[in-house]
DNA sequence: TAGGCCATCTGGTCCT
DNA sequence: AGGACCAGATGGCCTA
């Protein structure tokens, strides 16, 4: 991806000009990376003024920076596997656009709204059409749609099914 | 050009 | 003690 790659590209130079002491960015570095440097600056005065920093490790600057770098890179492969999950979830939720990736927002509120009626379905017709033989799944759904229908009804069902398609038709309209 | 979405950095806190 | 997790801040990209 064109900018993932960019953003790498420049995280990569910033990361090596701190760590080498040399100037790999451009001349015309972007303003806000200016501010976020003054900004960081900024932080760490506050962070000494108090104290804390100092206080719990006694590290040198070369220390502290090499262990801050470290900790980045674990963020972000916390966050790259995070990503996964996302993409995962999207690939198993059916009908939705495919052209456009569902944002973080879309795919959890599609998701929790699909399980809900799926769930509710599901329920439904184990309760109607399985036959209940003690001791069997099938008697287990059978308790747990009279629970869930107690505790929903069957308007919270058609409600949950409504709500799900609606949501996929709004989003194949918005894309 | 404003707003939405995202990646990344960061410091604090929690957990093992 | 050190890594994982979290939330806030920020800048870049894209689209209406």
């Amino acid at each position: 991806m064109k900018t993932k790659s960019k953003r790498m590209k420049h995280r990569l130079a910033v990361d090596k000009e701190a760590f080498l002491g040399e100037t790999t960015l451009s001349k015309e570095e972007p303003v806000k990376c200016l501010r976020r440097k003054e900004r960081r600056n900024g932080r760490n005065y506050e962070s000494n003024k108090t104290g804390t920093v100092k206080a719990k490790h006694a590290w040198n600057n070369k220390d502290r920076h090499l262990r801050r770098l470290e900790s980045n890179e674990r963020e972000r492969q916390r966050m790259h596997k995070l990503n996964n999950a996302f993409q995962a979830l999207r690939e198993v939720i059916p009908h939705v656009r495919a052209e456009n990736k569902l944002s973080k927002i879309e795919t959890l509120t599609l998701a929790k709204n699909y399980i809900k009626s799926l769930t509710s379905t599901i329920l439904h017709m184990s309760s109607g059409h399985l036959p209940t033989v003690e001791g069997t799944g099938a008697a287990n759904s059978s308790k747990l749609y009279q629970h869930y229908q107690q505790q929903h009804g069957d308007e919270e069902r058609d409600e949950q099914l409504k709500k799900y398609s609606t949501q996929i038709h709004s989003f194949r309209q918005g894309s």
